[in-house]
DNA sequence: ATCCTGACTTGATTAGTTCAAGAAAATGCG
DNA sequence: CGCATTTTCTTGAACTAATCAAGTCAGGAT
């Protein structure tokens, strides 16, 4: 189990100053991932109820930029975050409900870091976001050609 | 060269109304790929000064739903839209100045829409988006390690 | 040509996020 | 430990992208 103390470390190893905001809201991402910005001010006001909503902002960038957290935003979907980082893992999003779950990357380490024509760009990153319907959300008829 | 009967065919085919706003969307979107809806509204008013912008989102959600136009969306861009449907291709985007090209998937056909771990999911699509910095914003020392 | 339905215009409204100025708190130092 | 410096948080407003609602207008069928 993550405790405060880890979480202050955390904060403390990315050069940023230990606050009770940010250790409630990496906290939250931790315990709760791919949350959304609303959600996560939720979470943390039960424990800091005047914190505000742009203190949550603030510190999700802060987190985000310190890469303690990771930013994701399937479209049509608000900014959510979560705190597995760096391991290169994609997602799978439900068309209807938006749920949003962790998959590892299919062919092993990072294959689809190659791209055909990269069009002269430095690439860093693949992001794969699988789309489809969760198990409560897809119609019996899933499999159904038409 | 596409031209103007052909949007209209195009419209026809996917049962939507010929009307002077929608031809000048469909138009705009074919010959500015990843465009974003201001981009679209600024292009479809050099023709037709007086379309209100809500025409142009009502538009280019029609245009969605009848699969003429795909919308894009990388996370930290607004919605963008090109007119590549149906050939599962991806994108690579710049995450300085946020330009968008089109690359074919890598290694063949659709081999990315395996994931290993599909949580009960039924999926439909893989979308990939390629994270980099494009030849113009790309340091010098791209490829130095830090 | 006329009617009916769907599309467009106008204007207001929302949600999510960001900006700005001052107050508060965390770290470093004496 | 207490003070100074710097960053962070609070308060309140503003901004942007997108949507909603009511009424007018135009495309396509009869």
């Amino acid at each position: 189990m993550t405790t405060t103390a880890d979480y202050e470390r955390m904060l403390r190893e990315a050069a940023l100053r230990v606050t009770r905001p940010r250790v409630a809201v990496l906290s939250a991402v931790h315990e709760n991932a791919h949350a959304d910005t609303d959600s996560i001010i939720g979470l943390v006001r039960q424990g800091l109820p005047k914190v505000s909503h742009q203190a949550v902002y603030d510190v999700l960038r802060a987190l985000t930029v310190a890469g303690l957290v990771r930013r994701i935003q399937p479209m049509g979907s608000v900014a959510r975050y979560e705190a597995r980082v760096g391991d290169n893992h994609h997602h799978v999003v439900c068309r209807s409900c938006g749920e949003i779950h962790d998959v590892d990357c299919s062919v092993g380490a990072a294959p689809c870091l190659t791209a055909s024509d990269t069009h002269g760009f430095v690439i860093d990153e693949a992001e794969v976001i699988y789309w489809g319907f969760c198990a409560s959300c897809a119609p019996e008829s899933a499999e159904e050609p038409h």
